[in-house]
DNA sequence: TCAATGATTGAG
DNA sequence: TCAATCATTGAG
């Protein structure tokens, strides 16, 4: 009886590649107020959660993984736009980022934080805490298209944020680059990481 | 304020 | 090889 498939819901359907494949931080900004989709294998249905914070990294900022190099971890910033890129910070949190510009340039969003369905207990506000929430792991998940429904994890276009309710200010939690200002977020939103002082 | 915890990186 | 670093978090 119970069908535990992904299922595209018809009013959700995935951002194409080529909404990623641009200036990284034109994807970070336009990220804000889209939806993550989370399939719920063992409840049968999809999560939304709206994406209130994010950040830029690309080729040419110390701050990214592939900065002038491109080895190990980081290759996977250069594959094609819209692909996952998961990794271990500090030894215990998972990150999820989504590639951005063309297959062969490095650059990645990093989400920092979602706004979840409420009443389900979720803590999203943090990029490590939003991971463990929604049971993103690197092992099942880096590499993986944010770009299929296949993958029980999409990108889907959401309500617009308008400028006038994001805030752009300095990123989290880094010392190289820490004045770049490439930070996004939704004004007001109780569900951001930081405020920005 | 500060320790936990492990992959990645760069120096030797 | 091996020590320092790190896009964080939660406990005290």
């Amino acid at each position: 009886m119970d069908d535990l498939r992904p299922t595209l819901l018809p009013d959700c359907p995935p951002l194409a590649p080529t909404f990623f494949e641009r200036d990284t931080l034109t994807v970070a900004r336009e990220l804000l107020g889209c939806r993550l989709l989370r399939f719920q294998p063992e409840l049968g249905r999809w999560l939304g959660c709206v994406i209130v914070e994010t950040e830029a990294y690309t080729a040419n900022d110390p701050a990214c993984h592939a900065y002038n190099r491109k080895t190990g971890r980081a290759a996977m910033l250069y594959e094609h736009p819209g692909t996952a890129y998961v990794y271990l910070i500090y030894g215990m949190y998972d990150c999820l980022n989504v590639v951005t510009e063309p297959q062969g340039t490095a650059g990645a969003v990093l989400f920092r934080a979602l706004e979840p369905p409420e009443g389900l207990g979720l803590r999203t506000n943090g990029p490590g805490r939003l991971t463990k929430a929604l049971k993103i792991t690197r092992q099942a998940y880096n590499g993986l298209p944010l770009t299929a429904v296949e993958s029980g994890l999409y990108l889907s276009a959401g309500m617009q944020v308008a400028d006038h309710q994001v805030v752009q200010t300095t990123r989290i939690g880094i010392t190289k680059a820490a004045d770049y200002p490439w930070r996004f977020y939704v004004k007001d939103n109780p569900w951001v990481s930081v405020k920005a002082k």
